[in-house]
DNA sequence: TGTACATCAGTGAACGCGCGTTCACTGATGTAC
DNA sequence: TGTACATCAGTGAACGCGCGTTCACTGATGTAC
C-alpha cells in the first residue's frame, strides 16, 4: 500500500481542524469545501476521499472539539472522581465565561458558536453536541456537594447560564452590554457554586 | 394613486409574518424568497416592491416579533412602572421556560430560534435582537426589589438562564435531557426571583 | 540492490442545480374631466 | 354619472453566480521479484 498508513489519517486531521475553525467563525452554510481544503493546503477534489459529504465533515468538526477540549474537561473532573472538588467547577466557569473565551472565535466552544446550525443538522451532529453538554454538566455536578437531585438541577442551570450568557454576549452589537451580560452571568454562576 | 393606501401595507405585513414563521422554523439561509411569497399568497417577482433584499426582510421579521410579543412584554411591565411587581417577572419566566414555548416553533422568541443567524447578520438585525433582550431584562429588573447593581446583575443572569436553557433544550436530540434542562432552568430562575 | 508495477491520495476541470435578483409585462383600481 | 387615463402592485420568465459533488487523470510511494 502506497503512502504510509498515517499519511491519510494526518491529512484527514488537517481537514477537520481547518473545518472546525472555519465553522466556528462563519457557521455551517457560509463555509465552502474550497475554503476548508485551501486552509488545509489541499485542493477541492480530494475532499471526497475523506468524507462522504459536507454534513459528515461538520459532524467530525464538532466531535473533534469534544475529543479535544471536551476530553480535557472530563479529564480535569475525572482525575479523582471519588473526591470531586468545587474548585474544578469554579475553574470551568472562570474559563468558560472569561473575556478570553468570548474573544476566541477560533477556539470557542461550539455550543456558543453554532447552536442554530446544530439544531438544524443531522442526528450525529446533535449527538456530539449533546455529549459536549453532558461532559460540562457532569463536571459541574461532580464539583458540587453530593449527588442530590438538587445538585443535578444546579449543574444543569449552570450549564444553561454559561451557554446562554455567552450566546447573548456574542450576538449583542453593543459590546458594553455584551460585556455586562458576560460579567453578570459569571458572578451569578460563581455564587451558585458557593452555597 | 391606484390601490388603497393600506393595500400595500397589508401585503407587506403578510410577507413579514410569513417570513417570521419560516425563519423561526428553518433559519435564515434555508428559507427562500419563493417560500415566503408562496406562504403569503403571492409570487416571487413582487418581493422587491417591498424589500430591497432578503437580509432586509430578515430584519423586518425579527423586528416584527419585537413589535408584537416584545411590545406585550414592555406593556405588561409598563402598566405601572412606579409600582413594579415581582409577579410580572415570575409570569415572564413561567411563560418563557414553559414546555408550550419550547414546542412553539412558529411563535417562539427569535433569541432561541436564531442566535447564530443573527450573530452573522447585519447591524440592523442585531439591533432588533438587542432591543428584544433589553425589553426582557428591563421587565426582570422592574420586577425585582429596587434598582440596585445587584438587581441588574440578577436580571441579566435571568435572561441568560432563560435563553440558554431554551437554546440547549431546543438543540438536544434526547428529549428527556432537553426537558430536564428546561425544568432545571425554570426552577432556578423562579428561585432567583424569590430572594 | 535495482527496477517494474500496483495502489490510491491528490488534482483540477466540469456538471448541475438552486436561489437571489432583474425585467418587461399585465391588469386592477383610483382620479380627472 | 360615466369614461379615458395614469399609476404601480403583482406576475412569471430569465439571468447569473456560487457551490456541492463527480470524474478522468496524475504522480508519489510502498511492494514484489
Amino acid at each position: 500500500m502506497p503512502y504510509s498508513s498515517e499519511h491519510k489519517q494526518s491529512t484527514r486531521a488537517k481537514i477537520v481542524e481547518s473545518a472546525r475553525i472555519l465553522f466556528n467563525r462563519h457557521g455551517f452554510q457560509d463555509v465552502t469545501i474550497d475554503m476548508v481544503m485551501e486552509k488545509a493546503g489541499l485542493t477541492r477534489g480530494g475532499f471526497y476521499n475523506h468524507f462522504k459529504s459536507k454534513e459528515a465533515l461538520f459532524g467530525a468538526a464538532v466531535s473533534s472539539f469534544l475529543m479535544g477540549r471536551g476530553a480535557e474537561w472530563r479529564a480535569d473532573a475525572g482525575v479523582d472522581p471519588t473526591k470531586p472538588s468545587p474548585d474544578m467547577a469554579r475553574q470551568m466557569i472562570q474559563g468558560y465565561l472569561s473575556s478570553e473565551h468570548l474573544g476566541d472565535l477560533d477556539g470557542q466552544c461550539p455550543m456558543i458558536a453554532l447552536p442554530s446550525d446544530v439544531a438544524r443538522s443531522n442526528p450525529e451532529v446533535q449527538s456530539s453536541y449533546q455529549e459536549l453538554l453532558e461532559a460540562m454538566v457532569w463536571l459541574f455536578e461532580s464539583g458540587l456537594e453530593g449527588q442530590t437531585p438538587r445538585s443535578r438541577q444546579k449543574a444543569l442551570s449552570l450549564a444553561a447560564l454559561c451557554v446562554g450568557g455567552m450566546v447573548l454576549a456574542r450576538t449583542l452589537p453593543d459590546s458594553t452590554l455584551a460585556e455586562e451580560v458576560r460579567v453578570a452571568a459569571h458572578h451569578t454562576a460563581s455564587e451558585m457554586t458557593m452555597k
